[in-house]
DNA sequence: CTTAGGG
DNA sequence: CCCTAAG
């Protein structure tokens, strides 16, 4: 049996608009959050505190993971209805205005948009969470956009969907247990056993249920459609609850869509980065972790303290709190920082410039992913211990604060928070913070100092810690790709594609840094000289949008991206290619056309450059087009490295030879469509293709 | 996610 | 290189 289980909270601000919405909206958007963060945050409050106030490994049984109120210790794990696969994390999407829109937001808004695009991303299933409310079903993880309507949709998909019909639908289509997931992803082979009930049969016990504490998961077997909310009761949770409540704790943006009053799920988010992390990371290569310094954040406090009084309940202390193990303060202190932050609008008011007060409050909170191991006859205790050690080597390297504004992650250790646009008057409910277990390695010495703590995050993705399973390859391969920019961030991330050749960037951390963690050390920076610095409003946001660097081609990467397009061809025609030429098969065509018209550039990418991570296929489709401007120029007007002339005649032919494929394809098209005009439809593209 | 195309 | 529409 296999745990695989990711503690991959992250406390993201969730966000209820402001006069909004139908209470039951609220309610499950806090109690997902609450159920979620909080037992993040409980659970590495409590190992933390016990991690580093002494406490032996003898007691760390008494972690309590998952709902231990239910666990009784030493029970085996089966007869536990797979708790792990409860205590699922959070999967809670809400629904974000039109796909369009999540798209838009996908890279400028981690908070806005983290469900849209990402949310339980890290398990590629969906999940569904139960709410009591009304008998609504809570929102339920959804990977694509196809289940984002707009608001109104969303609203009745997540929100409405009942047990008696699109709901089950909606799970029968989106809960795809991955195989290799836990028990709630599916993994877990859980036999069929006469408590499990019809996933459908069991919504009503869900439902309208107020107490879901004894609802044992009744899950169909080997698949979990119903993910109960975890809910941890323990001490602090009623007032965290309470503080959660905030306004405050929020996110923008507000919703775009849905003026009939009706609960809009916008805003209320889940959680899973992870995806999106992975994919920005993947898109921006390591600019993503683009040189950052290091400097004490207490520095930042507190020259902004000279400059209007940073409160003192700057959002580190939580994190220092935390670290020195006084786990349950912390909590209480970042939500102190909440809490305070009611007085915010007051400040927003006094938009004086003398005071350039900003208070911040944390908002994520993430736990890595997890993974354990274990057998099915392993006892509860065990699974706590194997937990407990998991956590610990997670926790053992400290951790990572992480600043968000909108979204974005703000690496830029020098700026003045100003210049980050952190400004007092300023969309301050787009601030978050993370706290970020720093790495997978076994803790290194404390006695490093200050660097545990100053460690800030990169931003791609968290560390992971696999138990008992072997060591995770790190492959090191060095493309022979151009060389990269100097020193970035990154960690040792294991993305869920695998997609882990290592760029050299990464090669050359490797050594620089041999835990992994690359943490490059800049000279304090003069923070006179820096306010000086003009800026404005705009500047200031494009700035937060760190643009990767460029990166010229060099003629051989030119060189093989030409040979990849000769081989593969551009866009869609590729795959007619070797079909061309028997006009039977034009059916098949247009079915592989349909089904392939989409990976040409993914191709080319995969096969010339597949180690070149900061190549995308993006990249290369770009420079293609430039490549085929610059062939068709005159060798006056081109501009930096020149491009061997024959090269540029193999981008003009091979251009011109799936130009003219494409169009063929096109004709095929029109040639299809008037044939399938009122004669039987188009075959459908799952059907068995003729081809061959 | 990919492609296509404008910026 | 970015952004976004569209499939």
């Amino acid at each position: 049996m296999v745990l695989e289980k990711r503690l991959d909270y992250v406390f993201n601000g969730y966000q209820v608009p402001k006069g909004s919405r139908s209470a039951r909206g609220k309610s499950v958007a806090r109690r997902k959050a609450e159920d979620n963060g909080m037992f993040a945050f409980e659970l590495l409050a409590t190992v933390a505190g016990k991690l580093l106030s002494g406490e032996g490994n003898d007691t760390l049984t008494n972690i309590e993971v998952g709902n231990s109120r239910r666990v009784i210790e030493e029970k085996p794990l089966k007869t536990e209805h797979c708790e792990w696969g409860r205590c699922d994390e959070g999967a809670f999407v809400s629904n974000v205005g039109s796909p369009r829109r999540s798209q838009k937001y996908a890279r400028k808004n981690y908070i806005a948009t983290s469900s849209d695009e990402v949310s339980c991303a890290p398990f590629k299933n969906s999940c569904v969470d139960k709410t009591k409310n009304r008998g609504n079903v809570g929102g339920f993880c959804n990977h694509s956009d196809s289940m984002l309507g707009n608001s109104n949709e969303g609203h009745s998909h997540s929100y409405s969907g009942s047990h008696d019909g699109k709901l089950g639908d909606l799970m029968e289509e989106e809960v795809k247990p991955s195989p290799k997931l836990g028990c709630s992803d599916g993994s877990v082979e859980v036999p069929p056993h006469p408590v499990f009930t019809p996933k459908r049969s069991s919504f009503p016990n869900y439902l309208g249920r107020d107490d879901d504490e004894n609802s044992s998961g009744c899950t169909q077997p080997g698949k979990v459609n119903v993910k109960k909310a975890y809910r941890p009761q323990r001490i602090g949770d009623r007032r965290i609850r309470r503080l959660l409540a905030s306004k405050h704790w929020k996110a923008p943006p507000p919703p775009i869509t849905s003026t009939d009053g009706e609960l809009s799920n916008s805003g209320m988010k889940p959680v899973y980065r992870w995806k999106k992390m992975c994919y920005t990371r993947q898109r921006t290569g390591h600019q993503t972790c683009a040189p950052f310094k290091k400097r004490k954040l207490v520095g930042t406090c507190s020259t902004s303290t000279s400059e209007g009084g940073m409160s003192s309940e700057y959002v580190l202390s939580p994190a220092e709190k935390f670290i020195k193990g006084e786990a349950s303060d912390s909590i209480a202190s970042v939500h102190g920082v909440h809490g305070a932050s009611s007085s915010f609008a007051g400040q927003k008011s006094s938009t004086n410039s003398g005071d350039f007060r900003v208070k911040l409050n944390i908002k994520s909170f993430r736990v890595p992913e997890l993974f354990i191991e274990i057998p099915e006859n392993a006892t509860v205790g065990s699974l706590k211990r194997m937990v407990m050690e998991a956590v610990t080597t997670i926790l053992g390297g400290g951790l990572r604060v992480g600043v968000l504004l909108q979204g974005k992650n703000i690496r830029d250790d020098n700026k003045t928070l100003l210049q980050a646009g952190i400004s007092h008057n300023d969309k301050i409910d787009s601030l978050g913070f993370t706290l970020e277990p720093n790495t997978t390695h076994p803790p290194p010495p404390l006695e490093s100092s200050e660097q545990p703590a100053l460690l800030l995050p990169c931003n791609a993705s968290g560390p992971m810690s696999r138990l008992s399973a072997s060591p995770v390859p790190d492959p090191v391969e060095v493309p022979a790709v151009s060389p990269d920019p100097p020193l970035v961030i990154t960690g040792n991330f294991i993305e869920s594609d695998h997609d882990s050749a290592p760029s050299p960037l990464e090669a050359s951390m490797d050594k620089t840094s041999p835990n992994s963690l690359a943490l490059v050390p800049v000279p304090e920076m003069n923070v006179e000289a820096l306010a000086v610095v003009p800026f404005h409003q705009k500047s200031r946001q494009s700035e937060l949008v760190q643009r990767r660097i460029r990166r010229p081609f060099s003629v051989s990467e030119v060189k093989a991206l030409v040979q990849a397009v000769e081989k593969l061809g551009t866009g869609r025609l590729a795959f007619v290619h070797s079909s061309l030429g028997c006009i039977k098969l034009i059916v098949a065509i247009h079915i592989e056309a349909q089904l392939m018209s989409f990976c040409r550039w993914r191709d080319v990418k995969l096969r010339a450059f597949d180690n070149a991570k900061h190549r995308t296929y993006v990249d290369l489709k770009d420079k293609w087009k430039t490549l085929v401007h610059t062939a068709k120029i005159s060798p006056q007007q081109r501009r930096g490295e020149p491009v061997p002339q024959d090269l540029l005649d193999r981008v003009l032919s091979a251009h011109a030879y799936w130009s003219q494929q494409q169009s063929r394809l096109q004709r095929n098209d029109i040639m299809w469509s008037v044939r399938s005009c009122g004669v039987d439809r188009r075959p459908s593209i799952t059907s068995p293709s003729p081809t061959t």
